[in-house]
DNA sequence: ACGTTTTCTGACAAAATGTCAGAAAACCAT
DNA sequence: ATGGTTTTCTGACATTTTGTCAGAAAACGT
């Protein structure tokens, strides 16, 4: 597979390099922002040349987030695996979404981005396809850790309250404070300062009110999360070392 | 000032016709699917006339978003108002976001379409406090009933947890959850059947989190919603009523 | 009824997407 | 190497959309 003729070498890493500049115009100014004239341009190609990677604007984009939601399930994975009590390692992805949010943002945007834009009509149902497991396998990983909690007696869920009940809380806590910290400049102004330490404080303030065991007033999960990046996640963590 | 000349008054009429169209044509298509073309042969007026009324077509969107917010901000100080404990009246607000999100899904899609698409930098700064001040007043109503909740004793704060951390916990979790909901064609897939139950038990739970008091166990909070639903917003209750 | 002000129009320039016939380059077999 | 075949690339073209503006048309006030 390594073997390729050099043509067909070449035009795989204009491909990379296509992606990489879309990202940048896509996350400087959305769906708008990407113009496949400057791509073209600053590449030294032609427009045409471009479709023939792409058969349209909307199938660069969904491209994109194919990218960005395999590096998120990929560091999912690298907590879900570390080996611990359930509800360290349900922090342990909280970390990890923190730091994909904090390392990528420009990831992160792209994803919101994509949410909303109206391009998903365009796009081949093959890519689609991709976009959808990775977000099952990331649900698919937390709910695994959830009904662990339970089979260890950890947390008994109220009835008629599924453990992907508890997922959706813990997803869209996050996914709500990320954007809103993300879009909304007004946040420090709003009272809220430090926005990612309450969202560490408040996922955990979740977790206590299904009584999740052991509850905050047993053990220190903020001091706990640094050791968590310490250890699943050492490279990243050097990344942004002064602002953890 | 009622009495203005026709030819005002049918001009100020066409003002409203005109984001009517537009907020017709956003919510199908996204900032694309506004086409000032459109809007002007709907209207039988030629697209001149449109730059007339706004000087450009993100200064058309953000007055939809305007009008958007200043809804919510009214039904959430209708919330407030109710005379009850306070964790009561913030089971009121919850109950006044669930209804504007149902009850005017248009309205919410086009807060996340503004938030992300970048159009801030061609409107006028006018229009822009008019959004801030929207979103300060919001955040402002929760953050009073939670201090009031505090005086009262119902609930304590750990040392460094300012109100709006709880405040910010709460409308991260529901933006969240409508964000995805919305978006997320595939969260009845994932496991996640009556998202909405599972937001209003949720939202329920970070307050036990919080100790706030009464809690869960103590009352019965979705039977309260139904309740408040009914005395504060009877009319919107009546709208959606099987569906409640 | 007439001069003044406001409003409206439609043509124009500019920018962007997507297409395609023909040019250019790469490949391959002898 | 060379010639024929396939792949890739180009740049002009059609189309759509935004925003502008001089002059036409309508409304207004006296």
């Amino acid at each position: 597979m390594s073997t390729l003729t050099p043509k067909k070498q070449a035009i795989r890493e204009r491909e990379a390099r296509i992606l990489e500049l879309a990202r940048r115009m896509v996350v400087s100014g959305g769906y708008n922002g990407l113009g496949l004239d400057s791509i073209a341009s600053e590449l030294g190609v032609s427009r045409g040349t471009i479709y023939n990677h792409f058969k349209c604007k909307e199938e660069i984009i969904l491209a994109l987030l194919v990218e960005t939601m395999d590096i998120r399930r990929e560091m999912f994975q690298r907590a879900a695996m570390h080996q611990d009590i359930p509800r360290i390692r349900l922090t342990g992805i909280g970390v990890a979404a923190e730091l994909f949010v904090r390392l990528y943002p420009d990831h992160f945007r792209m994803e919101q981005i994509v949410r909303l834009d109206s391009i998903w009509d365009k796009t081949t149902e093959e890519r689609r396809a991709l976009v959808k497991s990775c977000q099952m396998q990331c649900v698919g990983i937390v709910a695994g850790i959830v009904r662990d909690g339970m089979a260890q007696g950890h947390v008994t869920l109220p009835e008629g309250v599924t453990p992907e009940a508890l997922v959706f809380g813990l997803w869209s806590m996050t996914e709500g404070a990320y954007s809103i910290i993300a879009t909304s400049d007004a946040v420090t102004e709003l009272g809220m300062s430090a926005p990612f330490l309450s969202i560490r404080h408040n996922t955990q303030v979740l977790l206590d009110g299904y009584g999740w065991k052991p509850m905050t007033s047993e053990r220190d999960f903020q001091a706990e999360m640094e050791v968590l990046v310490r250890k699943i996640f050492p490279a990243e963590f050097a990344q942004l070392k002064q602002a953890w």
